[in-house]
RNA sequence: ACACGGGUGGCAGAGUGGUCAAUUGCAACUCUCUGUAAAAGAGUCGCCCUAACAGGCUGCGAGGGUUCGAACCCCUCCCCGUGUACCA
């Protein structure tokens, strides 16, 4: 197995039109011009974008020019993609521009913004918000209602009597034109993305005249099938710091190692095997976990932060002893202690204070410093 | 514009005059067990006060009204859906 065929197999999930005709220009030794975009709708990045980000440095190492598309535009449309019901809320654009800061310092941890051959950096709203009226319908000639509304989540909300707006609606008209407006040859995003991807293969088709790649990437989830990494309230952020990425990711499901791994590790696919071969003959998951959890924590942080972070782990979790890294400093009037967690804005409201001091989710340890629930650690100053 | 249906806690979805701080499911949180995993079991899940029992306050789209008493009835307004109409 060379470079090309982990590129084409390693975090795929399909290839458009067929793996086979990507392989065929890759072997000429074309290299691409290739994209993915990410609308900046919230300010962090949680581990299942990792997928997309170790792909695209794959493509980046084989030589490949790669594009870090900023929705500004895109996102100002609201993507409908995997949204049951339409959204009430549209974000502006300079509150997408402050968040995609915060995206890029996160994602300059897999790929190189700098370099021989750099990721380029580009922002759709330059060209979006320069389109006209006669442009979109120019665009929207090349598409019928047929194809836009036959859409799996469009049936079900025609079924279940629920509005489709219309803006919403458009929007992979604006995703497909990115790949017009920049002219590339492969667009990679995620499977829930595959729709809006593919209706710009329609459009560089059309307006180009030339065969657009479309590869999408699976999505993290444990073996069930349960989505990682942005659970609710639970969210795996790039950016945690690493004693808490390494405790988050331990707390992810056994089925979860391998996918890890193999979808957002740099790892070579043969020791991955070697991984999932221990795991099979009967090794204690944890020791694989931690293995994961360090090879996360060394590739987004650095490896003496991953050794640190492990040393922490056992210490506070294994052996109960309180871990440095994870105590809060906060400041709070002396007085009782769920007076002062209130205070501190450690818990919402007295009462559920009281409710974790009936529970005996509060545990002194020494003065001034308490662990509260499983995992967090105050000090008052 | 008209007709009909609807707006309840993070979500789904009951409730249609007192027994509703609101059934139930999911999510979340705590404890036990453990490998901080999973599974299982026990419990919590508006706010304030109390050591505790008790008590108080706010709450079912917004505002007003009827009533001893309203999420529930009436009026006005706002929003959503469906249908019909309109479309010089």
């Amino acid at each position: 197995m060379d470079k090309i065929d982990e590129l084409l197999a390693r975090g795929v999930d399909k290839i458009y039109p067929s793996k086979e005709a990507l392989e065929k220009v890759l072997r000429s030794g074309k290299k691409l011009r290739l994209y993915q975009g990410f609308d900046p709708t919230g300010t962090q990045l949680h581990i299942g974008h990792l997928v997309g980000f170790r792909k695209l440095r794959q493509w980046q190492d084989l030589g490949h020019h790669v594009i870090f598309l900023i929705g500004d535009g895109t996102g100002q449309a609201g993507d409908p993609s995997g949204k049951r019901g339409a959204r009430e809320k549209f974000m502006e654009r300079d509150e997408l521009r402050a968040n995609a800061k915060d995206y890029l310092m996160q994602v300059a941890k897999i790929v190189n913004f700098e370099g021989s051959n750099p990721v380029e950096i580009l922002y759709n709203s330059d060209w979006l918000n320069e389109l006209k009226l006669v442009d979109i319908l120019h665009i929207a000639q090349n598409f019928s209602v047929q194809q836009l509304i036959e859409r799996d989540m469009y049936q079900e909300r025609l079924k279940r009597g629920e509005q489709i707006n219309l803006r919403e609606f458009l929007y992979p008209l604006l995703q497909g034109y990115d790949s017009v407006a920049m002219d590339v040859d492969l667009e990679q995003g995620g499977t829930d993305q595959t729709f809006n991807m593919l209706a710009g293969r329609t459009l560089v088709k059309n307006m180009l005249g030339k065969e657009k790649f479309v590869m999408t990437t699976p999505l993290l989830t444990d073996a069930e099938g349960n989505k990682i990494g942005k659970s609710e309230g639970n969210v795996i952020g790039v950016t945690d710091p690493p004693s808490e990425l390494f405790a988050k990711i331990m707390s992810l499901k056994d089925s979860a190692i391998i996918n890890c791994f193999t979808l957002i590790t740099a790892l070579p696919l043969n020791s991955v095997a070697q991984k999932e071969n221990r795991l099979k003959d009967g090794e204690n998951p944890i020791n694989l976990k931690k293995e994961l959890a360090a090879q996360i924590v060394s590739e987004v942080h650095s490896p003496a932060a991953a050794k640190k972070a492990q040393e922490e782990f056992e210490k506070t979790f294994q052996k109960r002893e309180v871990a440095a890294d994870l105590i809060e400093e906060v400041s709070a009037a002396p007085g009782k202690i769920t007076d002062r967690l209130v205070e501190a804005g450690i818990v919402a409201s007295k009462s559920e204070a009281k409710r974790l001091e009936d529970q005996g989710a509060i545990e002194e340890i020494e003065p001034n410093l308490y662990r509260i629930g499983k995992r967090k650690f105050i000090r008052f100053k």
